[in-house]
DNA sequence: GCCCGGATTTTGATTTATAT
DNA sequence: ATATAAATCAAAATCCGGGC
């Protein structure tokens, strides 16, 4: 009797899995193909719009980080705006660069992504580990001192430009700013860039504490795995003869504790 | 402040076997 | 032909510390 195979068919069997804070990596043994191909090297294409799979790739990034995502930042362009993602990136990196800089931030974890107004202006939104502070005057303070930052990287003296380019705001719970990625990342539209746009770039990206660090290889078979997510009531659970995703999404709470693991050291 | 450059991350293209 | 998921590769973009 010939066993339906599919895409995974050559990848190897389930070898246990990577547990992080939300989401659940399965990890295979062997490879998918052989690696005896003639390489050839090609050449990279132009970034035209926001990938599926970048924005699982952030999604991935933001919901299982370990660092608390309590404001975002957003900054927008006056009414004459930049037409290259390069000069987008420049101001963006310096405005960063100052905030780091800044030594009453202390350590400075963000998150970063792009958007385009319907206008055709890019905005971009900075998920941050920064807290508010209680004081009132202090709150202002710090205002406006993101306004100036960001209104010094933009090189502009528009006075309209530094009351409307920055907008702070304290994110409702730990996980708003994971939600709100989601959001970004999973609305259906498409993320095209606007005609006029040149050289867009990256549409996300983030300082180095926020990738998740990868956790500790859990053995199971693929059997146990099926078992303890049926268990733990996971939704997504394909059937028998669809494979398990490289990534099952949401996944974490729903498997035993880590006390109840055969945990492996690396 | 600004610039340089090495380290790291994000990205599109390519690859795999099989079903449609 | 085309779609599929994911691993891999190298290019390009970004990060970040150090020098000025």
């Amino acid at each position: 009797m010939s066993e339906k195979k599919n895409w995974w068919g050559f990848a190897g069997p389930v070898v246990g899995v990577r547990v992080y804070r939300n989401d659940v990596r399965v990890v295979r043994s062997g490879r998918p193909f052989a690696g005896d191909v003639e390489k050839v090297s090609p050449i990279r294409g132009m970034v035209h719009e926001l990938t599926w799979k970048s924005r699982r790739r952030l999604m991935f990034t933001a919901l299982n980080s370990n660092v608390d995502f309590g404001l975002m930042i957003t900054l927008t362009y006056p009414r004459v705006f930049p037409q290259s993602g390069k000069e987008v990136k420049a101001n963006l990196r310096d405005f960063l660069r100052h905030m780091r800089k800044r030594a009453f931030y202390g350590q400075f974890e963000y998150l970063w992504f792009l958007e385009f107004q319907k206008r055709g202006a890019p905005h971009i939104h900075i998920l941050c580990d920064l807290s508010l502070p209680c004081d009132v005057r202090e709150r202002r303070e710090m205002y406006a001192c993101v306004s100036m930052l960001w209104a010094a990287s933009v090189a502009t003296t528009n006075v309209d430009h530094l009351k409307a380019g920055t907008r702070t705001e304290r994110l409702r719970s730990q996980d708003g700013g994971r939600r709100y990625v989601a959001k970004y990342a999973s609305k259906t539209e498409q993320k095209k860039v606007p005609v006029n746009f040149q050289d867009v770039g990256r549409w996300w990206g983030c300082s180095r504490g926020v990738p998740p660090i990868e956790p500790p290889l859990v053995h199971c078979s693929e059997v146990e795995l099926r078992h303890w997510l049926k268990v733990g009531g996971w939704e997504y659970l394909p059937d028998k003869h669809t494979p398990m995703y490289s990534v099952l999404y949401n996944a974490a709470k729903h498997l035993p504790s880590d006390q109840e693991y055969d945990i492996i050291e690396l």
